[in-house]
DNA sequence: AGCCAGGCCCATT
DNA sequence: AATGGGCATGGC
């Protein structure tokens, strides 16, 4: 068990702004949360939330309280287009240190795809394919994804995603990706590598990029931004432009902007 | 009922 | 490099 201060880090905004698909509301002040293979609820309380789980550091490290939000929306909130979505009092909604191979497989289901039905697919292969543990399973290996095959992605709701979630898994299972190499590449190289694999285009490669990775410098853009976009630019252009535009607006901490911008619209 | 969802693949140009 | 059609499923 573990205490932290409310004032640091608004967590049942940062399990809900749509960084992560295996969380529940327990009650008004009650989430339980799933990351790779641990558990953990968190319960709010006045000034804190106590956090038990089946493993303290590894969700220590998950909420990424060490990083200095302050200073970044600081400088964020200079950008007239942020000011409102990040007001001067806010608790900071935190990008999350997740899995890397989870959010490859996380971010290929979410294609065209809504985030409700995300959750319950998502929650399937887990069922179905994650190591057991007391109540709760853990997120697949890639090994196990490996194993099953297309009928069986199908059946739990991927669709035509099912072969793109398959290949995948058999590329990284087999050594031919190598996941953990892309944490010593910089953005724009992990990004090129990433986009080698099936079912992974320009949005999700970013997306596993800031949420796996923690890289601020990418701009995932979906059609939630591209209605950000039109609002700031009043004008159309295609994702790649989008992106680039957005980019320059937003600067080093994009991915941060973009999280808040992207919770913001979606919640109108 | 019909549009949409944290888009990508592939054939064509 | 860029474009556009096709695409499983189910939430709303």
């Amino acid at each position: 068990m573990f205490e932290v201060k409310v004032k640091d880090i608004n967590i049942f905004d940062s399990l809900n702004c749509g960084q992560i698909f295996r969380f529940n509301k327990l009650d008004e002040n009650k989430y339980e949360v799933f990351s790779k293979a641990e558990y953990a609820t968190v319960t709010r309380y006045q000034d804190k939330y106590v956090i038990e789980s089946s493993n303290d550091k590894f969700f220590y490290d998950f909420l990424n309280l060490d990083v200095n939000y302050m200073a970044i929306l600081k400088g964020l909130r200079e950008n007239i287009h942020l000011k409102d979505v990040i007001p001067c009092d806010v608790v900071p909604l935190r990008i999350l240190k997740q899995d890397l191979f989870e959010m490859i497989i996380s971010f290929i289901v979410s294609a065209n795809n809504n985030i409700p039905r995300i959750k319950g697919i998502i929650k399937r292969m887990c069922d179905e394919c994650g190591e057991r543990k007391c109540d709760y399973h853990a997120f697949p290996t890639a090994k196990a994804l490996a194993s099953k095959d297309e009928e069986f992605f199908k059946s739990i709701g991927l669709g035509y995603r099912a072969p793109y979630i398959l290949k995948t898994a058999k590329l990284i299972a087999s050594g031919v990706f190598d996941v953990e190499k892309l944490k010593n590449l910089n953005t724009k190289d992990a990004e090129k590598a990433l986009l080698t694999l099936p079912g992974v285009g320009p949005k999700v490669a970013d997306c596993i990029l800031l949420f796996g990775l923690n890289r601020y410098d990418v701009f995932p853009v979906d059609t939630w931004i591209e209605k950000v976009y039109k609002d700031i630019f009043h004008k159309e252009e295609k994702p790649k432009k989008m992106r680039e535009d957005l980019i320059k607006e937003f600067g080093d901490y994009s991915g941060i902007a973009q999280q808040y911008l992207f919770y913001a619209k979606r919640g109108e």
